[in-house]
Formats: C-alpha cells, structure tokens, sequence
DNA sequence: CCCATAGTTGACGTTAACGTAAACGTTACT
DNA sequence: AGTAACGTTTACGTTAACGTCAACTATGGG
C-alpha cells in the first residue's frame, strides 16, 4: 500500500517542481491539505490532484481550467440544474479536447514530414563528405 | 485563386483576434509581412504562419515554441551539423506532442466517464420529479 | 475643407504563474 | 548552545502575451 502522508518537498522532488509552486497551488484553490501544526500533510488524494494539475499543464490548460476539470471529477452535483449545466460543460470540454487532438494530430504528421527529409538530406550530404575524403 | 493579399484587419476578422495582437507576433519576430508605404500586407505565405501560431496556441505551445516549430519547416538548414540537431529537436518534439496524445486521451476518458454517470444521475433526478408531479 | 475609416508607432497597464529573498519557527544532532 | 535541515508567512520581482490608450498619418467621400 502507498504511503498515507507526503511532505511538501517529497512532492516537490517527486513531480520536479518547487515547494513554492505546490504551495502557489494552495493559494490558488487548487490543494487543501491537512495540517499538522503549520506543517502541511499531503494525502494521497491531494497527490492524485497535483498529478491532474500537472497534467493539465502538459496539455496547455491554466489553472483556473485544471480546477474546473477537478471540479468536474467530484462526485458533488446534486440537483438537476446543476447536472444540466454540468453536462454541458463536460460536452464543451470533449469538443476542445478533441479540437486539440486534430491539432495534435496534424503537428506530429508535419513533424514526420521533416524527419523524413531531413533523414534524406542528411543521406546525401554524408555522402558528399565521404566523396571529399576519398577525393583528398 | 485565393487572394493575393490581406490588410491586418481582414486577418484580425478573419481569425477572430486583435491588430495589436497580430502587430505583437511580428515584434516577436513570428511574422514579417511586406510594407507597401506604412501599411503592412500579409501575403498567403504570412497567413498560413498566422493560423500555425494559433493552432500552436490552441495546443498550449509558446509563441517561441511556435516560432521554433515554424523554423523546423522552413527549408534552409545547410550543412550537416544542423541538420543532426535539427533532427534531435525534431525528435524531442515528437515525444513531447506523443505525451500531449496520452494526456489528452486520458482526459477524455475521464470525461467520457464523468458524462455517463451525469446522464445517469440525470435520468434517475428526472423520474424523481416526475413521481413528485403525480403525487402532488 | 471637413470628417470618417483604416492604419501606424509608442508607451504604459494587466494577468497568470511562478521565482526569489527576508525573517522566522521547529526538530534533531553533537 | 550552535547549526543544519526542513518548514512557515510575507512581499516584492519577473516573464509572456497581450489590452488599452494617445497622438499621428493617409485616403476617399461629400
């Protein structure tokens, strides 16, 4: 079983980030953790936050968005008009996502285009070199 | 044929963002359109750069990501030193944008998720009301 | 000639996401 | 008692990516 608690560097040093950052988090809304004195105790329900923001990061979200996702993830709507809305964010969201996966999608085709050539220009331009040793 | 050539305002328009924001990119270096007098023409060529830097914002890259990856396109890399660290960058990138593609589907699994048993609790709240209605 | 419309430069303001530093408290050797 | 390692709050600094004026130019219509 995992650990039950987390210091605030052993966060810091797991996901490469600084405590000032983890803390800036706190500040923003984004981890509550538990007190132990002053000192901050990180569950492992707060680790499984930080790795959501952090993933949020990856894919370009702000903070504010990474909330709203976590936000969604809580199992906390009660009535039907927050569903609705609920429901409606989720749908806007899957549209943006996918939007990105086109875009995505679209970058890493290019990306295999200029490999490809410049795999091919590189071919050729070794072969000048070898020709001009040979030559020498 | 398309147009030859766009003023800064049939830019803006036409991609839903400010003239200062297009005057900003050029400061950045990621666009330099001809002059004609003062005015600045965008040419095709200007235009396309125009919707790669936004596509590259939609996927939460920099602008100096984007002017980077603009740069990978273009055609000019001489000798064979940079074609080998054009190739590594090329590869770099590749990973980054594979980890964007586990990020992003993960996400949309998790919405996918968080959908379903929002219609659920959708459909169970609804016959509630209903029952409520028949009973009042 | 006057005015509206589109464009220009220049400068300062703003927000997000931290970095950096100061000043201080706790625990734990030695 | 000193000091090293870890933690805390407070506050000011920084960078990116624009927004928001202000003051000016050019151009075509009435």
């Amino acid at each position: 079983m995992a650990k039950r608690f987390y210091s605030i560097s052993e966060l810091a040093r797991e996901f490469d980030i600084t405590t000032r950052t983890i803390r800036f988090y706190e500040e923003k809304g984004l981890l509550e953790p538990q007190r132990q004195g002053q000192q901050r105790r990180y569950s492992e329900s707060d680790r499984v936050r930080l790795t959501l923001i952090l993933r949020g990061k990856r894919i370009g979200l702000s903070l504010q968005e990474s909330q709203k996702f976590i936000a969604m993830y809580d199992p906390a709507h009660g009535n039907i008009d927050q569903l609705q809305s609920l429901l409606t964010e989720v749908n806007q969201r899957q549209q943006q996502l996918q939007q990105q996966m086109q875009d995505l999608k679209a970058m890493l085709i290019e990306l295999d285009d200029v490999q490809s050539r410049c795999q091919q220009a590189l071919q050729h331009a070794q072969q000048h070199e070898k020709q001009q040793e040979t030559t020498s």
